[in-house]
DNA sequence: GTCGTTGCAAAGCGTTTGCAACTAT
DNA sequence: ATAGTTGCAAACGCTTTGCAACGAC
């Protein structure tokens, strides 16, 4: 976690980008993050520790470190999500009915990789966008409403 | 088209709801349009055959008319695109690099969703969420670049 | 001292909502 | 006449922007 953020120091200076205490405070925040974390929650959580963090800030510095291509983020149903780039290896799956998350395996997923690039040339990354569905329990139900 | 029209204004008298000439403009503007098509560019182009549509009235009807079953969104990059539910049949392909489109035929989805359903019990429906990637050319591009 | 960074306030954009007037039925 | 529907204007939530003050280097 320091490793982490002293890396990104280094990596900003080498870009002759400066390392503040809103930035410190920032990748803390994703850098402890489980999974998945929106800039809106990102400005709450910063604004705890170091109050007066402007959500501006937050979006700006998001922006830097995509581009530095520490974080990368993912679309989700209820909006961007923004994650450490290093782990980025699950594809979320996401149920429609009652919104329950869950993932799958970078294994399982490249082999879906595989089977696209394969028919279509086009090399997709399943990380990017969820994929929307209906989970197992949510099946159930609604085979029996249906009935 | 006229037909379409027809059936979705059955659906509509049958929920005691009610056909208006706003309503008749924006159905005939999804049922003519090709594949998708945004909430913004409707509230546009419906603006030009019926003026003084207001957008928040494209916004209902389009609620109105998902609730129906009639239409349904997916999200791609630039934002939710809405399309007839019946020809949802195929699954969006975007290039991160250039935007270039393709999609996934039902039959190659198909293939897709099964094994997912398989292994996890939860059964995706591809086409609500595009899937991000690089066409074959930019994947080109792209190794020119990185050697 | 330089130049990248911040906060602030304002504006942008797409979308939603309350409400009174309207109208399909 | 009875609801459902509309336009309007306002508010919304998230995100971006211009700019002057600030601060890391």
């Amino acid at each position: 976690m320091t490793s982490a953020s002293d890396s990104v120091l280094e990596l900003l200076r080498s870009r002759g980008l400066r390392m503040t205490p809103q930035r410190r405070a920032i990748i803390t925040e994703i850098m402890t993050a489980e999974g998945h974390i929106s800039p809106t929650a990102i400005a709450q959580r910063v604004q705890k520790r170091v109050p007066g963090v402007n959500p501006s800030t937050v979006y700006r510095t998001l922006g830097v470190l995509e581009d530095l291509g520490v974080l990368a983020h993912a679309h989700l149903e209820s909006g961007p999500e923004y994650h450490r780039r290093s782990d980025s290896q699950h594809v979320h799956l996401t149920c429609s009915r009652c919104g329950a998350e869950d993932s799958l395996s970078m294994n399982e997923a490249e082999r879906l990789e595989q089977l696209i690039v394969r028919h279509h040339g086009f090399s997709p990354d399943l990380t990017h966008f969820a994929i929307s569905g209906l989970c197992a329990q949510c099946q159930k139900k609604e085979r029996r409403l249906s009935s």
